[in-house]
RNA sequence: GGGCGAUUAGCUCAGUGGUAGAGCACUGCGUUUACAUCGCAGGUGUCGGGGGUCCAAAUCCCUCAUCGCCCACCA
C-alpha cells in the first residue's frame, strides 16, 4: 500500500466496477419506498457547466445516502436538446464553414444537428462519469428519444382537447437574428446607452428611443391626471410626418409617468409590448413594418396611388433596411422638416435581448399558447400546502411572485432543433399559408401555397419544406399522426420547457410502464434556483395536469458558484472556472467535497482552489488512517468489535460516544439538505477526534499488545469510510476493497451506520437485496 | 422601479438570543516506522455604520451604506 492515495490509478476502476456490478440499478421492491431523483438535464448545446458539476456532486451524496440506508434508489440521467441553445450554437458552426440553416431543408437540417448533438451526450456522458455520479446508465433518456416525442405530442393535444391551447396573434419576443421567438423569461434585459430624440409631434413634443417606429404610430398617449393633456384626451389630431401627415388619437394611459421626458408618448402596437396592450385596449390598428428579417418594409406606402416624389423618395430609401439604419438615415429628414427638438445622447436604459446577446424586436406573429390560468392554481397551492417542499425556504417567494405573475404560455419555437408541433393545415382549405421550401436545385421557394401548388407537386413541397407560416385564421387540426395527404404540418417547434417540463414523466416511461407506476411521483428536485421559474414551476404544472400528481415532494435549490471576482460567471465577463480542471490534480472525491462544503445554505458562493486542495489532503488522511490499521493488523487476529466486549477502556468508549453523535449529525443535516453540515461534522470527527487524538493513544497501547484497540479502531474506522462515501466515493471504496472484513460487498451498497451504539461492524440493516 | 440575499479573522465561508468558529494563509517548534498532502503550540476580529427590544444581540426589530442577484411594458 502506498503512503500516498493516488486518486488516478482508482477512480476509472472503481467507477468501472461500480457500473459493471450494476450497482446504479434498484430493484423494484413493492415492499419498500423508492428514493429517485432525476438529474436535471445537461444541454447537449456543449459540455457540463459549474452548475452541472456542482448539481452532481450534491445529487450524489443524496442518492449514494439512500442507497446504503437501503431504498431502492433510482437516479435518473439524460440530456436536453436544449432547442434554441443547440441551435444558436450549431449556426455559428456552420457559419465557419460559410453556410446557414437556410441551406437546408427541414429534415436535413434536423439530421445534422442531431450528429452535432451526439458528440456533446458523450462528452456530457464522459463528464458525469468523471464526477463518479451513481447514475442508472441503463435507463438513460434524451429528451428527443420517439417515446418522449410521442408523449410530448400528446401531452398538447390533452390540452387542446381540453380547451387549453389556442392560436393568436400576440406581440411577442422576436429575434430577428436568430429567427425565433422568446418566451418572456428567456429574454434578458442589459443596460444600455441610446439617444432619446426629442419630436415635434403636431402641437406635442414626444421622446422616444424609436424614431424609426414612428410611421406606424396609431395614437399618442398621456397620463389622465397629468394638466398639460388632459385637453387633447379623445382628441384625434393630424400630425405632420416624414411622409405626411399621421392620423393620432390622443388617449388616456394611467401607465404614462409625467415625468418621463415630456409625459406624452407616441403609441406602436406593432413593436412595443406595453403598445400592444395599449392598442387592444383602445382599438388601435396593428400595423407592422419591421419584418421577419429585421428589416422595414414600406410596401404599404409605396403601394399608394397619391404620393409626393419627395415622400416616395424617402420611403424608397428606408424601404427593406434594417431598423437601426433607418434610424439613422431618418435623421436628416427630421431636421430637414424642423421636428427635432433635441437629441438627449446619454439616456441609459434596459433593452431586451435574446440569449444570443441580439436585440430583441417586439413582433406580431401567430402563435400557439397554453392558457396558464387553469394549471397555474394547482401548482400554486401545491407549494403553499407544503405538497412540495422548497429548500431553502426563502427562495419559495420566488415562486409564489412567478405563479402570480404568470402570463399564457407562448409554445412557438421558429426552430427546427425541437420537436414538431401537431398541428395540421389543410392546403386546399388555407390557400394563405405562406410556404418555403428547397426544390430539387436547392433554390429556395416562397409564396402563398395554392399559388406554388401551380408548379409544383406537394410532396416536392413537403420534401424540401423549410417554413410554413399560417395566417392566425387558418383552419387547423390538432393530432399525433397526420390527417390526411392534403395536410402541412406546422413547422415551429415547441419551446424546450414544454418538453423538459414533462421530465418526471417522460423519463420513467409515463403513462403506463412499470417505472413510472412504481417510481413516479419522485422525490428530491435538486436544482440551480436559477430555473425555478423556467423549469421546476413548469413540471410542477404540467406534472399535476398530466398526473393529477406533484412530480416530486422536495425542492432543494443550491446556491450558484460565483466567480473568484464575487460575481455571477459568464463568458462575456470573462471569468469563468471550470472545477472540473481540478480533476486531475487533486481528485474528484476532494473536488466533490470541496463543493459540497462550500454551499451552505443555498447561497451564492466562491469557490477557491485552496478548498480543493485542503480535501485532497483530507483524502490522503484518510488513506493514510486505513493504511496504518492495516499494517497494524497484519499476523494479528482480532476480534469483532462489540460495545460489550471486554477490556474497553474509557478513550474506547469515548471514540465510541463521538463517533455515534457524528453519524446522528450527517443523518439530520442531510434530512436537511444541508450538505455543508454534515460533511463538516465527519471531516472534523475523521481528524480531530479520531485521527489526532485516538489513534495516537493506541499506538502506545498496540506496542503493548492490547488488540482490544485495533477492533476499536477497525469498528470506527469502517463506520467513517461508510459516513464518508457518499461525499468520496472513491477513496473510501478502494480501502474498503483493501480491508478483509465485510467486503464481500462493495462499500457502495454497504448498509448505513445506524445510530445506536450497540451497533457492531457487521451488525445493522443490511441491504443486500439492492 | 419592485423583490431577495449578503456584509463575521488576510482570503473563502460556518454560526440565528447566552463569554466569537472552521479551512486555507501566517508564526514558532517537531521528522527512528499511517500520513510533511503531517503533528504540537500560537496570534488573530469594536461580527458593515447608527438606533431600538431584552438580564443578555453576530443572532430579533428599525434605519443607513456598500455589494450581488432576480423580476419589471418608463417610451
Amino acid at each position: 500500500m502506498e503512503p500516498k492515495y493516488n486518486h488516478q490509478d482508482v477512480e476509472g476502476r472503481i467507477y468501472r466496477m461500480w457500473e459493471e456490478g450494476g450497482y446504479f440499478t434498484p430493484k423494484i421492491d413493492p415492499k419498500k419506498k423508492p428514493f429517485t431523483i432525476l438529474l436535471p438535464l445537461p444541454n447537449a448545446s456543449g459540455q457540463m457547466h459549474t452548475g452541472n458539476i456542482l448539481m452532481i456532486a450534491l445529487e450524489d451524496i443524496l442518492i449514494r445516502w439512500h442507497r446504503m440506508k437501503g431504498d431502492p434508489t433510482l437516479w435518473l440521467p439524460g440530456t436536453d436538446h436544449a432547442g434554441t441553445e443547440t441551435q444558436i450554437t450549431f449556426e455559428r458552426e456552420l457559419k465557419k464553414e460559410g453556410k446557414t440553416r437556410f441551406n437546408f431543408d427541414r429534415d436535413s437540417l434536423y439530421k445534422t444537428i442531431w450528429d452535432f448533438v451526439q458528440n456533446n451526450k458523450h462528452l456530457i456522458e464522459g463528464q458525469i462519469r468523471k464526477m463518479g455520479a451513481s447514475v442508472d446508465w441503463t435507463r438513460y433518456k434524451f429528451s428527443l428519444d420517439p417515446d418522449v416525442v410521442t408523449t410530448v405530442r400528446n401531452t398538447f393535444a390533452k390540452l387542446a382537447n381540453d380547451g387549453l391551447v389556442y392560436r393568436d396573434d400576440y406581440i411577442v419576443n422576436y429575434c430577428p437574428t436568430c429567427g425565433t421567438t422568446y418566451a418572456d423569461i428567456e429574454v434578458e434585459n442589459k443596460e444600455r446607452s441610446d439617444a432619446l430624440y426629442y419630436l415635434k409631434f403636431g402641437p406635442f413634443i414626444i421622446a422616444t428611443t424609436r424614431p424609426e417606429t414612428m410611421f406606424r404610430d396609431t395614437a399618442l398617449a398621456a397620463n389622465p391626471k397629468d394638466k398639460r393633456y388632459k385637453k387633447w384626451l379623445g382628441q384625434t389630431l393630424e400630425i405632420p410626418g416624414l411622409l405626411g401627415p399621421m392620423t393620432m388619437t390622443v388617449i388616456a394611459d394611467p401607465e404614462v409617468d409625467p415625468k418621463f421626458g415630456t409625459g406624452i408618448m407616441k403609441v406602436t402596437p406593432a413593436h412595443d409590448t406595453h403598445d400592444y396592450q395599449l392598442g387592444k385596449n383602445f382599438n388601435l390598428p396593428v400595423t407592422p413594418i419591421i419584418d421577419l428579417n429585421g428589416r422595414m418594409d414600406f410596401t404599404w406606402f409605396l403601394n399608394e396611388t397619391e404620393i409626393s416624389e419627395k415622400f416616395r423618395l424617402r420611403a424608397e430609401k428606408y424601404h427593406n433596411k434594417k431598423a437601426i439604419e433607418v434610424r439613422k438615415l431618418m435623421l436628416a429628414d427630421l431636421e430637414e422638416e424642423g421636428l427635432v427638438e433635441k437629441i438627449d445622447q446619454s439616456y441609459t436604459h434596459a433593452v431586451p435581448v435574446c440569449k444570443a446577446g441580439h436585440d430583441i424586436e417586439p413582433t406580431v406573429l401567430p402563435n400557439w399558447f397554453i392558457k396558464v390560468a387553469t394549471l397555474n392554481k394547482p401548482a400554486h397551492d401545491a407549494v403553499k400546502s407544503g405538497k412540495v417542499k422548497i429548500y431553502p425556504k426563502w427562495r419559495e417567494v420566488t415562486y409564489h411572485r412567478w405563479m402570480e405573475n404568470m402570463h399564457d404560455w407562448a409554445l412557438s419555437r421558429q426552430n427546427v432543433w425541437g420537436i414538431r408541433i401537431p398541428a395540421w393545415y389543410d392546403v386546399e382549405k388555407n390557400p394563405s399559408l405562406f410556404v418555403t421550401f428547397l426544390n430539387d436545385q436547392k433554390e429556395s421557394i416562397s409564396g402563398r401555397v395554392s399559388d406554388l401548388l401551380n408548379e409544383h407537386s406537394l410532396e416536392k413541397i413537403k420534401s424540401g419544406l423549410q417554413t410554413v407560416r399560417a395566417p392566425k385564421e387558418c383552419s387547423y387540426i390538432i393530432s399525433v399522426e397526420s390527417p390526411g395527404a392534403s395536410y402541412l404540418q406546422e413547422t415551429d417547434t415547441f419551446d424546450t420547457w414544454f418538453s423538459s417540463g414533462q421530465w418526471p414523466m417522460v423519463s420513467l416511461g409515463y403513462p403506463d410502464s412499470a417505472d413510472f407506476k412504481y417510481f413516479y411521483p419522485t422525490n428530491v428536485l435538486e436544482t440551480a434556483w436559477e430555473i425555478l421559474s423556467k423549469w421546476v414551476s413548469r413540471m410542477i404544472m404540467l406534472g399535476i395536469y398530466m398526473t393529477g400528481e406533484v412530480p416530486f415532494t422536495d425542492v432543494y435549490l443550491h446556491g450558484v458558484v460565483k466567480a473568484l471576482d464575487g460575481r455571477k460567471m459568464s463568458k462575456s465577463l470573462g471569468n469563468v472556472i471550470n472545477p472540473e480542471d481540478y480533476i486531475p490534480e487533486f481528485g474528484v472525491d476532494a473536488l466533490r467535497m470541496g463543493l459540497a462544503v462550500g454551499n451552505g445554505n443555498g447561497h451564492d458562493y466562491a469557490f477557491p482552489r485552496d478548498k480543493v486542495i485542503a480535501y485532497r489532503n483530507f483524502a490522503n488522511k484518510v488513506w493514510n488512517a486505513g493504511r496504518f490499521i492495516l499494517l497494524n493488523l497484519e499476523g494479528n487476529s482480532i476480534a469483532e468489535f462489540d460495545k460489550k466486549m471486554p477490556g474497553l477502556d474509557k478513550t474506547d468508549k469515548e471514540i465510541i460516544r463521538k463517533l455515534n453523535m457524528t453519524i446522528k449529525t450527517v443523518d439530520r443535516e442531510l434530512e436537511k439538505f444541508r450538505f455543508s453540515l454534515a460533511a463538516e461534522a465527519i471531516y472534523s470527527f475523521f481528524w480531530h477526534e479520531f485521527a489526532d487524538k485516538y489513534v495516537e493513544s493506541t499506538k502506545e497501547r498496540i506496542k503493548n499488545g492490547d488488540i482490544i484497540a485495533l477492533s476499536v479502531l477497525q469498528h470506527v474506522y469502517l463506520t467513517c469510510l461508510k459516513l464518508l462515501h457518499p461525499f468520496m466515493p472513491f477513496v473510501t471504496e478502494e480501502i474498503w476493497g483493501l480491508f478483509k472484513k465485510e467486503t464481500d460487498r462493495p462499500l457502495i451498497v454497504s448498509s448505513w451506520p445506524a445510530r445506536i451504539a450497540t451497533q457492531s461492524v457487521a451488525g445493522g440493516p443490511r441491504c443486500d437485496e439492492m
